[in-house]
RNA sequence: AGGGGCGUAGCUCAGUGGUAGAGCAGCGGCCUUUUAAGCCGAAGGUCGUGGGUUCGAUCCCCACCGCCCCUACCA
C-alpha cells in the first residue's frame, strides 16, 4: 500500500530504523540501483502485504502508482500480453514522408502502432502525443467525441514514459505534421517513473552508463552509436564469410591465459577445482583451429584484461580475430585496408569518416616502419634525431633513448623509465610509444616490430631481429595487430620458455604445452590479425571514450550507504561488507 | 596509482558566509489541429557524505564516496 510510505512503519516493521530509510529515500546514491536493491529487503521484510517499491523520485512514483489504480479500475489492464501493431514509429515516418495532406485524407491509411509516450499535449477534450518506436517519433491525436469518453479517460492517465498501442488513420495536422487520427488506445506498460527532461535529454554521463536504457530512450546520439555498432559488426561477418571464413568460438575460460601480454581475471570451476583465467586473447585457440585444418577463421568476442580503465580501456573488450592459412603479413596489410575501407564506406557511406577535429581516409593508408615512425616524430628540441640505421644498429635505440631522457628531464616531460633492464627491440618499442603513436592520426600499417617484443610472430625473412608484424593505428590509437605466425614449435617453445624465464604479472607462468604440441603437428604457414571493435567503433561513430560504444561499462559498484560509510548504521545489516577499496 | 574538474529539486542548470532559485517533469484548474503548446494556482531540496573554522557553512578548510578528463599500465 504505497500511500502508507511516508507514515509511521514501526508497526509493521519494528526493526527498521526510521531515520536510515527516510534519508535512503532523500539521498538515494542513484536510482535505480538503490531502488532494486531496496525491493527484495522490504518485500522480506513484509511478508505477505503489498510490496513497498520505494523507488526516487517517491511522490512522482506514488502518483504513478495511483494513477495506475485508477486506469484498473476503470477496466484497463495496465500489463496486456501483447498488441498487433502494422508498422513502427519510424518505419510509418519514413514511409509516409512524401505523403502530402491531400493525399493522406484520400486513402486515410489504417495503422496500429505501438511507442513510448515521449511527449504530451493535453487540450481539455483533445491532446497530441508522440510514441517513440524504432528510434522515430510519431504524433498521435487523440479526441474524445472520436474516441469516446472511456478511452479518453484513459487518455488523460497516461503518462510520460508510458507504454501504449494505438489503432486510427494516418492524416497530416496543419503545420503538416504527420500524425495518427486515434480511434482506439491500448495501455500496453505502465511506467512507474519519470524520464529524464524530454528537451535536453540525459547528459550526466553517470547515470546514462549505470541505467543505459534512459540514456537510449532520450538521446538519439547513444541509440545510433549502438544502432552502428551493429552495423559494423554485421559488415566485418559479410566481409569474411564473403571469403571463406568460418566464424568460431573458442574458450574464454582458460588453464592458461595467452596469446598476448596482459594480466588475466582469474576464476575457479568448482566440480575441477581449477583456477582458470578469462580470456586475454583467443589467440592459441584459433591458431590450434588452423593445425586442424579450418583455414580460415574469425572470432568476434570479448577479451578480458585486468589492467586499467581509461576512454580507450575496459577491462572487457571485443576483438575480431583472424586467420588465414597459406599467407604472410603481405597479404594481411592488402586485407586490412580493403577491409576498413569497405566497412568505413558501408557503414558512414564514405571512406572518409569525420573524427573530433579530423577527417580519416580509410581509403588511404600510410605504411611506415617503427624506425621511420621513431625518427620522423623525434622531438626537435631533442636533435639530431637518430637515423633508420643508428636504430638497427646493436644499442643504437638505447644510446636514442638515453639522449631522449637527458633532454626530456631538463624539459619537464616524462622519461622513458627501466631502460637498464630493457633489449634494443624493446627500447624501439618504447621510443615509438612515447614520440610517435599518438602522431599516427590518419590510418597507418606500422610494420617491422622488433622480435623482443612480438612472441608469436615469425621473424623478417632478410632480419631476425625483426618480425614480419603491423599493426595498424588511427587517431593515435592501436587499432589491430597482424603478423606471419610462429609455426616452427622449437622456436616457439625457445620464446615462451625466454619470456616465463623473465616473468613478470603480464606473462603466463608456464608455457602453453598444450599449443607447442599442436604446432608440432604442423601448422601451414599463416598469417593473423586482431582487431579492436570498440575503438573501431570509437573512429566511425565519433566517439572520444570507449564507454560510450560499450552499453555497460565497467563501473564502480554503488552500495547505497556506503556514501555514508562509517557514520550510517541504519543499513549496515543489509549490506555486503565491502573490504577491498 | 598521480594530477585536474565536477557533485544544488526527478531531469537540465543558475546562485550566495546569514540554511536556496529558474525551465522542464509532477500536482489542481482552463483549453477539441498542438508541437520545447499556452494561461492561472499550489507543491517539491538536511545543496554527495562526514568532520573542522565561524555567532552562523550549500559556499571557506580537511577527509571520504562517486563520476568525468589528463598522465601511467595496457589494446
Amino acid at each position: 500500500m504505497p500511500g502508507t510510505l511516508g507514515a509511521d512503519h514501526s508497526q509493521g516493521n519494528p526493526h527498521r530504523p526510521r531515520q536510515g530509510r527516510a534519508e535512503l529515500y532523500h539521498n538515494p546514491p542513484s536510482l535505480g540501483f538503490l531502488a532494486s536493491r531496496m525491493v527484495t529487503r522490504y518485500t522480506s521484510d513484509l511478508r505477505g502485504e503489498t510490496p513497498l517499491l520505494p523507488f526516487e523520485p517517491l511522490d512522482q512514483y506514488l502518483q504513478r502508482q495511483k494513477k495506475l489504480a485508477e486506469v484498473e479500475a476503470r477496466g484497463f489492464e495496465a500489463y496486456p500480453h501483447k498488441f498487433d501493431w502494422t508498422a513502427t514509429p519510424a518505419e510509418l515516418v519514413e514511409k509516409y514522408a512524401a505523403a502530402d495532406h491531400d493525399a493522406l485524407e484520400a486513402s486515410k491509411p489504417p495503422v496500429r502502432v505501438a511507442g513510448r509516450i515521449l511527449t504530451l499535449r493535453l487540450h481539455g477534450k483533445a491532446g497530441f502525443a508522440h510514441i517513440s518506436g524504432g528510434g522515430q517519433r510519431l504524433q498521435i491525436y487523440v479526441k474524445l467525441d472520436v474516441v469516446g469518453p472511456k478511452i479518453f479517460e484513459l487518455f488523460q492517465l497516461m503518462d510520460l514514459g508510458d507504454l501504449i498501442g494505438v489503432n486510427g488513420h494516418l492524416f497530416r495536422t496543419r503545420t503538416g505534421e504527420l500524425t495518427v487520427w486515434v480511434s482506439e488506445l491500448t495501455l500496453l506498460g505502465k511506467s512507474l517513473l519519470p524520464l529524464p527532461e524530454k528537451w535536453h535529454g540525459l547528459s550526466d554521463v553517470e547515470i546514462r552508463y549505470r541505467q543505459r536504457y534512459l540514456d537510449l530512450i532520450s538521446n538519439d546520439k547513444a541509440r545510433e552509436v549502438f544502432h552502428r555498432r551493429a552495423q559494423i559488426v554485421r559488415e566485418l561477418r559479410r566481409f569474411f564469410d564473403a571469403r571463406g571464413y568460418i566464424e568460431v568460438e573458442t574458450p574464454m575460460m582458460q588453464p592458461i591465459a595467452g596469446g598476448a601480454a596482459a594480466r588475466p581475471f582469474v576464476t575457479h570451476h568448482n566440480a575441477l577445482d581449477i583456477d582458470l583465467y578469462l580470456r586475454i586473447a583467443p589467440e592459441l585457440y584459433l591458431k590450434r583451429l588452423i593445425v586442424g585444418g579450418l583455414d580460415r577463421v574469425y572470432e568476434i568476442n570479448r577479451n578480458f584484461r585486468n589492467e586499467g580503465i581509461s576512454t580507450m580501456h575496459n577491462p572487457e573488450f571485443t576483438m575480431l580475430e583472424f586467420y588465414q592459412a597459406y599467407s604472410d603479413y603481405h597479404d594481411l596489410m592488402a586485407l586490412s585496408e580493403e577491409l576498413f575501407a569497405h566497412v568505413a564506406r558501408e557503414v558512414t557511406g564514405s571512406t572518409k569518416v569525420k573524427y573530433g577535429d579530423d577527417e580519416l581516409d580509410f581509403g588511404n593508408f600510410q605504411r611506415m616502419s617503427m624506425r621511420e615512425a621513431v625518427c620522423r616524430y623525434w622531438p626537435a628540441g631533442a636533435a639530431p634525431a637518430p637515423s633508420v640505421a643508428d636504430l638497427a644498429a646493436p644499442g643504437g635505440p638505447r644510446a636514442a633513448a638515453d639522449r631522449y631522457n637527458a633532454w626530456a628531464q631538463s624539459h619537464g616531460r616524462e622519461p622513458i623509465a627501466d631502460l637498464a633492464a630493457q633489449k634494443d627491440g624493446q627500447i624501439t618499442g618504447l621510443l615509438f610509444e612515447t614520440l610517435a603513436e599518438s602522431h599516427l592520426i590518419q590510418p597507418t600499417i606500422l610494420y617491422d616490430f622488433p622480435t623482443d617484443i612480438s612472441p608469436l610472430s615469425k621473424c623478417r625473412r632478410d632480419d631476425s631481429t625483426l618480425v614480419e608484424r603491423f599493426e595498424i593505428y588511427v587517431a593515435g590509437m592501436e587499432l589491430g595487430n597482424a603478423f606471419s605466425e610462429l609455426n616452427d614449435p622449437a622456436e616457439q617453445e625457445r620464446r615462451f620458455r625466454q619470456q616465463v624465464e623473465a616473468g613478470g604479472e603480464e606473462v603466463p607462468r608456464e608455457v602453453d604445452m598444450d599449443y607447442i604440441r599442436a604446432l608440432a603437428h604442423g601448422m601451414p604457414p599463416t598469417a593473423g590479425e586482431g582487431i579492436g571493435i570498440d575503438r573501431l567503433t570509437m573512429l566511425l561513430t565519433d566517439s572520444h571514450s570507449i564507454r560510450e560504444v560499450i552499453l555497460f561499462p565497467l563501473l564502480r559498484p554503488e552500495i547505497p550507504g556506503e556514501a555514508a560509510a562509517g557514520s550510517d548504521a541504519a543499513d549496515s545489516s543489509t549490506q555486503p561488507s565491502d573490504d577491498k577499496k
